[in-house]
DNA sequence: AAATATACTGAACAGTGTTTATTTTATCCA
DNA sequence: TGGATAAAATAAACACTGTTCAGTATATTT
């Protein structure tokens, strides 16, 4: 039975082409342009079609930010070279914050807008981030494992570097650091060096 | 010339209906159920009557967030009593948190969405995070100054902790954090644990 | 070739922010 | 007080959004 096969591949090319004409759309243009019908546009077929192939806007996105992850786990695999713990520590976090200023739509989908989280249901469990989070939470459970940094506890450790890289990012993003009034061509280093120093500060 | 004055205070008294009644629906129904038809069904005006008041949304949850950081500031005022500036600081971030806790769809207003952002101007500041951010940054500030903490930098200081609070605080808000498979009955207990030991790293 | 199953779409529904022409209400002046 | 003027409020429309559904076109099966 190679029909069916082939309609199974047929459906997942056409995914592929929606999923591919959004994520395009979203670091083109921004997430407003991503409308289900200028998706639809785009790849030439009716806005209702769309809905053959997903439920809603949220499970489409949900994929649009799976492919996103992806990306982060490259950069993460291209950035983080070095062997010492601590090093690699610093290696991600600013890996993490370069991904964030080179995609910031797509950072965006994937760690502040609600929308494609709704698709995940309440016991479900996220599965788009994991490769990502993996890498930061081996790191941290090494450094802690180690001693090499003032935590006792792994899951505290990681989720603390996620947090704080992820709190001068978003509050970035939506320009809310605007209140510090510092000079706006200066962020992006005065950033990097706060995660610096914070990366030393937990150095047991 | 007492007429003039009297439209004036009738423009205010409009303007200070529809703040309130917007202010009114984030709390008690969330952002998604906040439109300009709602709002004018609840105040019993036309839709289009909002438009002379406010020129678009924006401008409109502008003066929301405003109301929402009179809150935060009297909340502020309220839970940092202690005298010592470390003391102080855990207050601060504590009182941060629960306020998120309790008025989670007005600190998304405050801090997470783009919204009201865009009625502030590229070069223009922005006012309404002032008293609360100022509340940080003098605390931070006299740290740095006793050398309480292990910062240099006064500005380093004040953003580095709104940033570790600010990212824990949302990244639950918009179910991030599902990824570390924590209990959820359970996390706040922890963010605020996380919290503590923080502000404990940060001690000189 | 006819019957069936699959794929696709046009048109509609209910909602959004916003604008404009029109009507209602209030103020001013003769 | 009555008529002209100015201000305030609105109904209706526009252009968009996500989504559904009846109907059409295309494949596949018998």
């Amino acid at each position: 039975m190679g029909i069916t096969e082939r309609k199974e591949r047929e459906k997942a090319e056409m995914r592929r082409r929606i999923v591919d004409a959004a994520i395009d759309m979203f670091v083109a243009e921004g997430y407003e342009k991503v409308s289900i019908r200028n998706i639809a546009d785009k790849i030439e077929y009716s806005p209702a079609t769309i809905y053959l192939y997903y439920k809603d806007k949220d499970e489409l996105l949900y994929d649009v930010q799976a492919e996103a992850f992806g990306k982060l786990a490259a950069y993460f695999k291209a950035k983080i070279t070095a062997a010492d713990p601590l090093e690699r520590v610093e290696q991600l976090a600013l890996a993490y914050f370069d991904f964030s200023q080179e995609y910031q739509e797509l950072y965006d989908l994937m760690f502040i807008i609600k929308a494609p989280m709704n698709s995940v249901e309440e016991d479900e469990e996220w599965k788009n981030g994991l490769e990502a989070f993996s890498y930061l939470r081996d790191i941290m459970t090494e450094c802690v494992e180690k001693k090499l940094v003032r935590f006792e506890d792994p899951m505290t450790a990681t989720l603390s570097v996620w947090a704080f890289v992820h709190g001068f990012i978003s509050l970035n993003l939506r320009c809310r650091i605007k209140i510090a009034q510092l000079d706006v061509l200066a962020l992006p280093a005065f950033v990097r060096s706060c995660v610096q120093h914070y990366v030393n500060t937990i150095k047991a």
